[in-house]
RNA sequence: GGCGCCGUAGCUCAAUUGGUUAGAGUACUGGACUGUCGAUCCAGUGGUUGCGGGUUCGAGUCCCGUCGGCGUCGCCA
């Protein structure tokens, strides 16, 4: 060992003991007499000085060539620092070390992303991501990292200790051509044939279930060959697991009890439990999205029925088409948006697919008014304004569509609107379920004619519906709800899973439902359908997005930054440049021509 | 693929309506300084304004294209 203890280990209590440290030169401030050296490491920081006398004057001069992110081992004797010197900032700040032996260990050109917390602003993400060695070394960084590895932990044991076992399932796959697109690895030994990567460990996790594995857990690398988001990344981690002989309610029970330890042990929050279930029907009503964020109201108010007394045209010609006239009241938005706050609204639906933005202020005596005021009688308005619960000061916005395309802009702005009126605490954590939600969806494929209007899954095929659903897959398919659950943290959908279904009748239903004839059913899932005829029990699991939960959890607003090698939104990795130019002689054994 | 924001010194940013020699802080180099902690003080080096084209007497600034980063819609069972 080069070192006796770390930067953050040494307090008061070791006065007097020579120790010997190492670590990253964090910064200098040379003296001319003396040098001092906040000194890094990821346990924290230790002033080291190098003052005379405690300091032989060689190595005093020794000192004035060290510079930022120098590596150096240092030994000393810990001494408390003079009265009033102390530094709040750092752990190890009552005391400092006084060297009296330095040896550089190796050199730094000056950094082009400091790791250095005293240096507040932060380089660009793209030199991030290229000198990401440089970007790890800053300890928000390293906190992050740490964050990942406790959660990480905390549900190994949390599962371990239900008598989970950690089963590892391959990376080299097949294709299914359902969900996401694939990642492809070319077969060398069979020309003209394709591995793909995992989107997710699904249908080996079922597998194992009928292999009797009752408890399986896993953490596992997923691959979506997908564009990226701030918090979609094209290769990212679940926590992965299934269990047999259980039903929806044990799989969100076993998680809420994860919340809640996770949640304990990490953010000394106290989570009540159960935590709370919306339906997907629910949410959309109330929030306009499946994953709704409960850290402040904003909710929807369905106004349809009221829309055809107005004499505004918009209002009436949507619901005689059959659409929906709803909106948001937001208190003090009147005062929060200017006339020029609403245009920038109004640009902002537009982008949502919104022809415009119905607004009204509400004024001093409470009552609704705007450029559309006219085509409202005041008792129309005083109505609206009581549904809304709209008091003076309040901002009434309205979208007039399609269920779907009212759904879409109003969660926009919902969620526009919290955060630019801070209408939550940014440290508050809102776990909740959302449930039910529908078997079936119609396709809406602007790239596959032929496959608009038909059913697709809206989980993966498999997906067992709710008991007093099953008879809709034969009358009515719409009306077919799912035992599948999303964990929903502050607004994004953290995890999700579903019960499998393990009654053959049910699933050729649902195959025939989506229009998976036999033939293709064999040819795609042959092997699991063989699996499920010899005596599958009763299943189903959950997979939570790790990345997404230690973003949230350390209070990020991006994925890449609690990942150690993330990948820009063009999927490239600007350190190592993957994906990179191949040999023509890797490509002739594949068999492969590109065609540029 | 669409829309939007951004790209100026190693780094973070500024530069009036298109107008003189593109500035500041920091880093770096040299010097001063015995208790600092974003040390301080003095001096200096450092620029193909991402790249290519265009408009103009004149472009960091306007236009077109392109590359890259980010956000978002589509997409993500």
């Amino acid at each position: 060992m080069l070192r006796t203890h770390t930067c953050g280990d040494l307090r008061l209590t070791d006065k007097g003991t020579t120790v010997t440290l190492c670590g990253w030169v964090d910064s200098y401030r040379d003296h001319g007499g003396g040098l001092f050296v906040d000194l890094r490491d990821r346990y924290g920081i230790t002033q080291v000085v190098f003052n005379p006398p405690d300091t032989p004057q060689d190595i005093i001069d020794a000192s004035k060539d060290l510079r930022a992110e120098y590596v150096i081992q240092v030994t000393g004797k810990v001494e408390p620092r003079p009265e009033g010197m102390a530094n709040r900032k750092h752990a190890s700040g009552e005391i400092e070390l006084r060297v009296t032996e330095l040896k550089l260990l190796n050199k730094s050109k000056a950094p082009p992303v400091s790791p250095s917390e005293s240096i507040t602003e932060i380089p660009n993400e793209d030199l991030r991501l290229k000198h990401r060695f440089l970007d790890l070394r800053r300890p928000v960084m390293q906190r992050a990292m740490i964050l990942r590895d406790k959660i990480t932990k905390g549900m190994r044991d949390y599962f371990a200790d239900l008598n989970f076992i950690d089963v590892e399932t391959p990376i080299l796959g097949r294709s299914t051509p359902e969900g996401a697109r694939d990642y492809l690895v070319p077969s060398r030994v069979h020309h003209g044939k394709f591995y793909a990567l995992p989107q997710s460990p699904q249908l080996y996790k079922q597998i194992l279930m009928i292999a009797g594995y009752d408890r399986y857990v896993q953490v596992a690398r997923c691959f979506r060959d997908e564009d990226l988001r701030a918090d979609r990344q094209p290769e990212f981690t679940q926590l992965d697991l299934e269990m047999a002989f259980i039903d929806d309610d044990d799989i969100m029970t076993l998680i809420d009890g994860l919340v809640v330890k996770l949640a304990k042990d990490l953010l000394d929050i106290d989570v009540p439990t159960p935590l709370p279930r919306m339906t997907y029907d629910e949410a959309m009503r109330r929030f306009g999205h499946d994953a709704p964020d409960l850290r402040y109201g904003l909710e929807i108010v369905d106004l349809t029925d009221l829309a055809p007394q107005s004499d505004f045209g918009v209002f009436k010609s949507v619901t005689d088409a059959g659409g929906h006239v709803r909106a948001i009241c937001v208190p003090g938005g009147a005062n929060h948006y200017s006339r020029r706050g609403i245009d920038a609204l109004t640009e902002f639906v537009k982008g949502l697919g919104a022809k415009g933005l119905a607004y009204f202020r509400v004024n001093e005596e409470g009552v609704l008014d705007s450029n559309i005021a006219k085509f409202f009688s005041e008792e129309l308005r005083a109505e609206m304004g009581t549904r809304l619960d709209a008091k003076p000061g309040d901002l009434v916005l309205f979208s007039a569509d399609k269920w779907l395309g009212t759904c879409k802009v109003l969660h926009g702005l919902r969620k526009k609107i919290g955060e630019e009126m801070k209408l939550y605490d940014p440290k508050a954590m809102n776990f909740s379920w959302v449930v039910q939600f529908p078997m079936f969806e119609r396709t809406e494929d602007a790239d596959n004619p032929q496959a608009i209007g038909k059913w697709s899954a809206m989980h993966h095929p498999f997906t067992a519906p709710l008991d007093d659903s099953v008879d809709h897959l034969d009358d009515d398919p719409a009306k077919c709800r799912a035992k599948a659950y999303d964990l929903i943290i502050n607004g994004y959908e953290a995890g999700g899973g579903t019960i499998r279904i393990h009654d053959p009748e049910v699933q050729s239903k649902v195959f025939g439902l989506l229009g998976i004839d036999k033939e293709t059913a064999q040819d795609r899932f042959g092997f699991l359908l063989e699996a499920l005829a010899y005596g599958a029990p009763p299943h189903g699991g959950i997979a939570l997005g790790l990345d997404r939960m230690v973003m949230l959890f350390g209070g990020f607003d991006n994925i890449r930054d609690v990942i150690a090698f993330p990948k820009t939104q063009k999927a490239t990795d600007l350190m190592t440049e993957a994906p990179g130019l191949v040999d023509a002689k890797q490509l002739k054994e594949l068999a492969i021509k590109t065609d540029l």
